[in-house]
This record gives structure tokens, sequence and C-alpha cells, in this order.
DNA sequence: AGCGCACTAGTAAGCGCTTTCTATCACCCC
DNA sequence: GGGGTGATAGAAAGCGCTTACTAGTGCGCT
């Protein structure tokens, strides 16, 4: 069996208090004692126990990191940077990022929460869109509530604010503003005719984006164009596409909801014998990596995602400070590329 | 504090045995104690200790997936593919998916695997290429056998496999299979001058595919073409491109160690006033989801990650047998699109 | 010289669960 | 009718660590 405390102590001639001492070095042991535990330690290849560790001291160094799907890029580089943020995987320190993909499930993201809540998590950062309805979004912050009377941290990254405080920080996207530049770039280049690739109904981020875009239009005094919901990614862009052009086949711009959802608008309009942006522009949202490199090269609002996780990550630990106020708002900044352009004339 | 335990025990009227037994399943418990345990925790809104339980039972049900870089595609989508084989997250089950993210740092690689033993991981997946030199393929065998030693099940994804049996899964990707492939495929189409951008030295995925590259050529009585090592990210791809058409600026393919080195690449090409495919042909490797919807759409050997990751998963919960000898072989498929073509005449 | 204080280190009481061993109770068959 | 036999449930001994509390030094100060 693996070496234990006690096999340290005795090892290194003291009691085991002492090597507790001299590994969590949150009290004072004379240099000589010190050096031998670690002799001990080091001969004995010891390793502490972390579950016992956690039940002794009633705390984890596990970080809870809810998103809807690592494979999906956006989430990845959120979950990744708030790892990354965590600190060294050192012998002494180390936080371990526990990841959940919720599948953007209500029940399953409820699930993820009740075993992080479980797994006495010393905090838990919470992404991705909410839902809308008041009786998820209660369900949801009453085991958040649970989780910060428990001792964990919380920290909303993306997301909007509880309904109520219960100490978590919020950091938000600017979903509405961004959704506002986008169309109002649209429309400065003559776009009168635009099409919406909303995401899927009933979540927080479609609702803002689409906001953001028909405060754009109403601002100009123009009316609402045709608005199609899909879910999130590349797959539903294309069918969504092909939908929105039957609703008005005239339409000369498409705004979607995010990048993944635009690559496949842009596809759908290419195998319809239309080229972006000649004939229909074509807008992303969230600005991920491989969006400058795509066909063609996307207009988009970028979202920092990785300051964003990184901060998220810093104030769970404690590195950082939460924002005044419990909040703070991540703005998007309009990046035009090539598949924008004015309306064919 | 939270209902423990013995909260539950009390209200139901029964010993903490007896709860414990009903929560776990695996001890005959007569019906009607059965539902008045279960009222009792329901009431309570009781969640187990996860250390305490995991300290008792010698186990946990963490699963831990070693990743170069969550904020990878290619990771990320192996990390979502082990995650969402762990089962649901349920009340009574639910395995959680500690993901790592080791920067290629062999240090770090090391010190991710010790936390896992700390946890007393249920399961360890470590995908990413391995370091060629004996010293650190040592050094991390040592540390994978000291947790199967420990009872954690590892499984290899997209790696070599140890120079040691210690009753690790392994699943391998044809790297070298997959470049042959491609490169004789640029053969095929008539290209002679051959450059190779390939990923990092001293990496066994950079290795394995420069030498099935190699290996096409060979067969074809062909001399090697410059080679330029590179990192495996989008940036390293646009300036070893460049450096590859100075070492030879006739070249009129560039074969890339992956699709983002690839992407790397076009765009480089681009910015010299070279056209892909009509003037230089670029392919890639693993067809990451966006590899489609490039510019231009990226000829590549894909790589079923999503498969691959699931029955890793599945091997490291015992939910699949691992495959016989220990060793299955996951093989690359040639994907053409229109990154090449034959070379200007 | 005597007292108290600053350092260290040991003692031991848990933390909340799992599980072995034991006890109890029906029940049934010879 | 008595003892074997299952089926249930309880008692209690840890699992390996943390951390109050306690004890033993040596030193400075009055």
């Amino acid at each position: 069996m693996a070496a234990t405390l006690a096999d340290v102590a005795a090892r290194a001639g003291v009691s085991t208090a002492t090597v507790s001492r001299v590994l969590r070095g949150n009290y004072p042991v004379a240099e000589a004692t010190r050096s031998r535990v670690r002799r001990a330690v080091a001969e004995l290849d010891y390793v502490v126990n972390g579950p016992a560790s956690a039940l002794a001291a009633a705390s984890s160094d596990l970080v809870g990191v809810l998103v809807h799907d690592i494979a999906d890029p956006y989430f990845g580089i959120l979950a990744g940077a708030v790892q990354e943020s965590l600190g060294e995987p050192g012998v002494d320190g180390g936080r371990l990022a526990v990841v959940c993909g919720t599948r953007s499930s209500h029940e399953r993201e409820l699930a993820c929460l009740t075993l992080l809540l479980r797994q006495r998590a010393a905090a838990v950062v919470i992404t991705g869109s909410a839902r809308d309805d008041p009786e998820a979004v209660r369900a949801v912050t009453t085991r958040l509530r649970r989780l910060t009377e428990a001792g964990t941290r919380v920290v909303l990254c993306g997301r909007p604010p509880l309904p109520e405080d219960i100490g978590a920080g919020t950091l938000t996207f600017d979903n509405r503003g961004g959704a506002r530049k986008l169309t109002e770039h649209l429309l400065h280049l003559g776009h009168r005719r635009i099409g919406y690739l909303a995401g899927p109904r009933g979540r927080s981020t479609s609702r803002h984006r689409l906001e953001g875009h028909q405060e754009a239009l109403a601002a100009r005094g123009d009316a609402d164009g045709p608005v199609v919901h899909v879910s999130f990614d590349r797959a539903a862009g294309y069918d969504g596409a092909r939908a929105l052009l039957q609703k008005d086949p005239r339409l000369t711009a498409v705004v979607c909801a995010n990048d993944s959802v635009a690559l496949g608008a842009c596809a759908a309009l290419r195998d319809l014998g239309l080229q972006v942006p000649r004939d229909v522009s074509v807008t992303g949202f969230v600005d991920l990596p491989f969006s400058g490199d795509a066909m063609p090269p996307l207009t988009t609002a970028r979202l920092p995602l990785q300051q964003a996780g990184a901060r998220a990550g810093r104030i769970a630990t404690g590195a950082e400070e939460p924002p005044p106020g419990g909040r703070a708002n991540v703005s998007a900044e309009l990046i035009v590329r090539s598949s924008t352009a004015p309306p064919p004339s």
C-alpha cells in the first residue's frame, strides 16, 4: 500500500501532526525538523491522501467549471483559461479543474452542481447562457446558494446575474452591445433587408443578442426582419439560413447568433448559389480562433474569452477581488472582415 | 451545517449503516426501510460528503483527463467525448472529469499525475503526444505505474504505448498511415517538390507523421524535401510556411503537422501572394470541425477523435473491455477537399 | 533566582462515511 | 417443537488526515 502520514512520521521520528504542519506550511516548524520530514517524504515518495485531507479540513482543492460542451471552442477557451488561472499543479499547491459538460440541459446542470457540492469543491465557475424561465433560474440559484453556504466560492462567467444576491461574482458579456454594433455596421453599409439567425429560444444569450439587433434597427426606425431560432452550432446555422431565405428570398444580410452558426449559414448560402458577401453579407459573434481563416473571413463581435475566463478563475480562487458590486460587464468589439460588404445594388 | 448521514439516520429511525446501504445500493434493504430512508434524504436535502465517502471506501469517482491544452479543439473534442462517456451525473452515479492542461510540459504532466494520484482518481485518460526521450517516458511510466498500483485504471489515447506493461489500455492513432496517404495523394497529383511543416521535435506524434510522409516519398524513390519543425498551432504554421519557402521557393506543396498549422500556412502563402491550391497545395491532419469551412477547405487526414475519446472513456470506467492485447490502433481517413490540386505546370 | 513568554512538538479528538462482524427475527422442515 | 436458514439491521472499528489543546523547552527580564 501507499505510504501514509504515519509512515512518514515514523521515518522522520516525529508525530503525524508535525508532518502535516510541514506539508501544509501553516504552522511554524523548526528548520531541522522540517528538512528531516521533507527527506522522509521524498524517500517514501509520499503523496497526501486527498479525500482524507479534504474530510479533515472540510474543504477540497477542486474547482468546478460548468460548460455546455467542452468540445465547443467557445467553452474550451473559457475552461482552458479558468484552468490555467488555477495555478501550477505543484506538489504543495495545485487546484484541479473539474469540467462538467451540461449539454445545455437544465437537469444536468443541477446534477453537476450537486456533484460539485458533494465534492465540497473550493469554487465553481458557471458559464454559458441561462434559461430564461424563472422556475429554472430559481432552481439553479437554490443550488448555488447551497454551495456558497458550504463555503464554495461561486463565479458566473458570461451569464446573467442571479436574481438574488448570494455572494456570487458575476462577469457578464455585453451581448446586447455587440449585436447592436454588428447590425449598425450592416445598416451603415446600406443593408435594409436583414435576417436574424437567433440562438435557441428561452436562453439569456440568444435573447440579449436579438434584443441588441432589434435596438439597432429600432434606432434607425427600421422594422424587424425575419427571425429564425436555431441551436448554437454549425449544422443548425446551415438549416437556419435556408429557412430564413425561404421566409424572405431578398435578404441581403444574415446576422447570426455566433460564429459557428455563421459558418453553417455561409455554407448554406454557397450551396444555394449565393456568394458571401457579394450577394449576402453574414456576421458572427464571439470571434473564435478560426473565424478569421474561414471562407470568407468572418465579420464578428469579439468576446475576450481568454481574459474573461482567466479573471473568473482568479476570482474563484480568491487571487483577485470580485468586481465592485459583484458584477462586471465584458464588452464586445466589432471586428470587420470580408463576410460583410454593401448590398448588391 | 449541511446534513450528515447521522442526521438522515436519526430522521429515518435507522442506523447510519442502513442509510449508507440504501444510498449505495450494494446490500439488501427491506423496501419499507428503503423508502423511509429515501424520504429522509429528500426532506433534509442530503448530499453525500464525497471526501468522507472516498476516504472510507478508498476510491473516488473522479476521472482525470490529461490534455495539452483544453482550448485546442483537438483536445477539447477528446476531453468532451471522454467526459460524455462517463455517464449521467445522476444523484447516485456520476463520475466527474478532472481535466488537466499540461501545456505540453513534461513537468506539469508529472505534477498533474501526482495530483490525480492524490485524489485517488478512479481512472486516468492521458492524451497527446509523448516526449521521445527515454528519460521522460520512464518518469511518466513510473507515475502511471503508481496509479495502477493504487487501483486507478489508466488509458492512453492517441499516444504511443508504454515501454512496459503496467496494465494500461492504449488507443494509438495511425499517424504514420495518415501521413502516408496524404503524401501519396500529393504525389499522385503530380507534386515533386513537397515541403514538410512538422510538429515540435522530440514528440512521438511529430515523428510518426513525418516518418509516414517520408515513407511515401521513399516508396516512390523520391528524395526528402525541406522540413521545418514548428509547434502545433496556427501562428507557428504561419512562420513555418515562410521559412519553408525560403528554403525552397519552388515548392508546389506543403504538408502540415495538423490542421491548425495548415491554416497558418495558408494565411502565410496568401500573404506572400500565392494562391492555394493554384500555386501551392496544402494539407492538414486531424480534420477539425472547421477545417471544411476554412479558406480553402482543407484536404486532410481525419482522425475520429469523438469515437476514440468515447472509447477511451468507456475503457476507463470499465464499461468496455480494453482492446485485445491492451492496444488498438485507430486509423486515419484521407479527406480530399480543395486545398490540394495538381501543381502549376 | 524566579517567572513568564515565545517556540516547538506531541496528544488525541474528531471529520463523515463504509463495511465487517454480529444480532435479531421469522420461518420452515424433519 | 427445535434448530438450521435467510433476510435485515445495528454496533463499532477504522479510513488518513487536521488541528485544538497541552507540554516541554530555553531565554530574557526584573
